[in-house]
DNA sequence: ATATCATATGCAAATAATTGCATAAAACAA
DNA sequence: TTGTTTTATGCAATTATTTGCATATGATAT
């Protein structure tokens, strides 16, 4: 289960929300993951109790109050422990490539469509991951150093986006265009 | 539940038993989703009791007996229903990107050598595409149009491939190796 | 000769993840 | 001013997935 670990290593290089976490594991930095809210909430609970995180519960005005959760320094040993251990395998699941797969059973519009939605997701990625690039790069040399590893794999996120966007492209050209 | 749909998008293009949708989804043209051969054969069970598919029992001189499934008519139906429905978005589990991610906790010699076996698998991937592309570039031309959405999602799984590689050369390069 | 790998199927228990619900307020858009 | 999005948290029920077990034979490697 190394959605913890996830959470371990997002969490040891900036303390954070479980509301945070979400939005970092769906858009960002940690797109190496997927995860709701649900789970993020329901596994910051469970590691809180294991004593591999702490939270401050931060009252603001008004809003309903926030938990900023950090690692402990057990939960940095068992982080430390599971770096060692051999990486499990990744795991995949791309709905919208059954469709493109069955997609004989579609019209070429709606193929079409579909690559062209898609597609149009693939560019908001690649948008949002250029923004974090500038801020990062913008960061000064401590704290950029940092971010290092941790902005290697979204260099990564930035080549698979790109590859997405060229296949695209290529699909477009070879599905022709019907006339209404 | 997508699995199902995965299935008999896999099953329409050619029957075949359940050990071999498994390696389908592992090794081929079946890798936009990761399956075991558990999971797999609890859906066929699932799906033949919903009608979707049904099978042949082949038995083998001394060998076990096996099962040959198909997509019925209604299974059919029931992928063309799917198909117009909205795409669900995908969902990704990197185990290797937590590594790098907290890689800082790892020593150089370490990380490259997680990076060294992640590479060789991904280069495996890509000669394992190589090889069936090769297959069906031969087919005769009925049996290359059957396939050539098949194959387009293929493509996008050896650009991917190929950024995965393109990244290993580059971390690689910008990891110094430590003298023994 | 012996061991491991590939083929082939499946059950049962445990764990992980999704879906639906529930609450609350600020910020922003129409 | 009314509706939607963003921030913020969480429970409960259901569904999906993993892990461990169990079996069996042929092919290939050492």
């Amino acid at each position: 289960m190394s959605i913890k670990h996830a959470i371990l290593a997002l969490l040891d290089i900036d303390q954070g929300t479980g509301y945070d976490l979400m939005t970092r594991f769906n858009n960002s930095i940690g797109s190496f993951w997927s995860a709701s809210h649900q789970q993020v909430y329901k596994e910051l609970a469970s590691l809180a109790t294991e004593g591999w995180v702490e939270f401050d519960e931060v009252e603001q005005a008004g809003k309903p109050s926030k938990k900023i959760y950090r690692v402990t320094p057990a939960g940095l040993d068992e982080l430390k422990s599971w770096l060692q251990k051999p990486v499990k395998p990744l795991k995949v699941k791309y709905p919208f490539l059954i469709k493109i797969f069955a997609g004989d059973h579609l019209s070429k519009a709606q193929l079409r469509q579909d690559i062209i939605q898609n597609s149009a997701e693939h560019r908001e990625t690649l948008d949002a991951y250029t923004k974090l690039e500038q801020w990062i790069l913008h960061l000064p040399e401590k704290e950029k150093k940092k971010y290092h590893l941790p902005y290697a794999t979204m260099k990564l996120g930035m080549k698979v986006e790109q590859a997405w966007l060229e296949w695209s492209e290529e699909m477009l050209n070879d599905i022709p265009q019907e006339r209404e």
